[in-house]
DNA sequence: TGTCTATGAATGAATG
DNA sequence: CATTCATTCATAGACA
């Protein structure tokens, strides 16, 4: 455990990130239940801390963050009369 | 602190809050009738904007959020003894 | 060090 | 009531 933060927010690690992507992108876990939730934080404390919320939180935000992003996209595209 | 927001959502003022909890936390007040809801929300317009649907989501909300937090995004996990 | 960006966190609103 | 979406606040880290 290199970097003990304080008592601030959440630091993903790198492996917590790549995990976390993987099951995102590659494996389509967009909305886990909140049993998926439990498990994958168990499985990601391995690399560091993490709470439930924390990953609860990170779904979300994928997913609010992704729609923001092809909303934007899609409407750049719309050329206005 | 309250910055001038666009008029979208309800943004509770600090009173509005801390008369919601006294309700909810200290007086057990978790899901108000109908005419509980009115009668919240006339006490607290005092304190600025809101409305019926207001008080309403905000009980829902927070019966939902403590029973997640309750059950399980806060949960440790728990080391069998 | 101030500003900016990415993103963790929070919550009002709404849907299933 | 459980779950999800939309939007905003907060802040760590990058950069100048």
């Amino acid at each position: 455990m290199h970097c003990k933060q304080s008592n601030t927010r959440w630091l993903p690690t790198r492996d917590q990130i790549r995990i976390l992507k993987e099951l995102y992108d590659d494996k389509g876990v967009k909305c886990p239940t909140v049993e998926q939730v439990q498990r994958i934080t168990l499985q990601l404390k391995w690399y560091g801390e993490i709470e439930n919320k924390n990953v609860f939180y990170w779904f979300q935000n994928q997913r609010a963050r992704e729609k923001l992003k092809n909303n934007k996209l899609t409407s750049d595209v719309q050329v206005p009369k």
